[in-house]
DNA sequence: GTCAACA
DNA sequence: TGTTGACAACGCAAC
DNA sequence: GTTGCG
């Protein structure tokens, strides 16, 4: 007898993508497959590409699951198909990565396939490569005082308006928060960051006890680390409904100010089988987010 | 996960 | 035809 | 020039 080993196919757009391994275990603990994180993605593509298209994107890959080895990717392989569409990038010693450009519904359920869970998109988006069209604050916190990142967000959020920026938040499925604003690509990586990292020395002074931009982290102790260095050249952060690669896959979730004013959130508060449910009961919570871009002021 | 090299 | 091994990141800041 | 970091 032989063997049925006719891979199976899921439309995705106009196109037929063929899956392999969907009932391999990428979460051992939530006993999640990569069946799943395939069907999440393609349930999810209407509202996540918006967020990658036209962007550099590293992903990072999990073959053997979440536990096992794993590696970052920015080159697009040849053989991937000619229709997922790369960005060449120039690096410091002039040779080019071949990012991918996860544009369409079809390449996310091809890199799902691929046992890519995370999605890492740059700042800036085709045709300003140089110049970021969103602003990160990136709360990573040394111990599990999540009300300091609640709290240290919201006073962002005042910061950022204070400056003419507007600001949204979202869960990064890990850890901690972001606070993103988005901006008009008028200025270079290095002029933002410039003012990422002034605003948030600004911000440390006035609360030094709890708040810190050390890099080396036997230097921060317990403060929160306000990571300014997301809005550097080539940088990456995790991408809006992107999963995380963590059991239960949480999942980046924007969400409404209000709710960080809860205690009851947590960073991994949403996930692959709960955040699509909460976008269609509640609303979403970045659905101006383009219409808010702003000219950075110095 | 995929491919090239090899038994 | 089946198995094995190689391969899949990099820029910035601190030291 | 190397290491730590995300
Ligand atoms: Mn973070
Ligand atoms: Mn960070």
């Amino acid at each position: 007898m032989e063997k049925n080993i006719v891979a199976s196919q899921i439309k995705a757009g106009n196109r037929l993508i063929d899956i392999s391994n969907e009932d391999k275990i990428l979460f051992p603990k939530s006993k999640i497959t990569k069946g799943d994180i395939i069907d999440y993605y393609l349930k999810a593509a209407d509202i996540l590409v918006p967020f990658t298209k036209d962007r550099p994107l590293t992903v990072r890959r999990f073959p053997n699951g979440i536990h096992k080895d794993n590696f970052y990717q920015k080159n697009t392989p040849e053989y991937y198909p000619d229709w997922i569409d790369r960005i060449p990038v120039e690096k410091s010693d002039k040779s080019v990565i071949e990012y991918l450009n996860c544009k369409n519904a079809a390449t996310l359920v091809y890199m799902a396939n691929q046992a890519c869970i995370e999605l890492h998109p740059w700042l800036s988006q085709l045709p300003n490569l140089n110049n970021p069209n969103k602003l990160i604050f990136d709360l990573d916190p040394s111990t599990t005082n999540f009300d300091l990142v609640r709290e240290t967000a919201l006073v962002i959020k005042d910061a950022f308006e204070e400056h003419g920026l507007a600001a949204f938040a979202m869960t990064t499925g890990s850890t901690g928060l972001h606070v993103v604003a988005p901006l008009k690509p008028l200025v270079n990586f290095d002029h933002v960051r410039d003012f990422a990292k002034y605003l948030a020395d600004e911000l440390v002074s006035q609360n030094p006890k709890h708040l810190t931009t050390e890099i080396r982290i036997e230097r921060r102790g317990k403060r929160l680390f306000l990571d300014y260095l997301r809005n550097s050249w080539s940088a990456t952060s995790a991408s809006p409904y992107g999963v995380r690669a963590k059991e239960s896959a949480p999942v980046a979730t924007p969400i409404f100010w209000e709710e960080v004013k809860s205690k009851k959130l947590t960073s991994q508060k949403y996930n692959i089988k709960t955040v699509l449910k909460k976008l269609e009961s509640d609303g979403d919570p970045w659905k101006n987010f383009n219409k808010n871009r702003v000219k950075l002021k110095v």
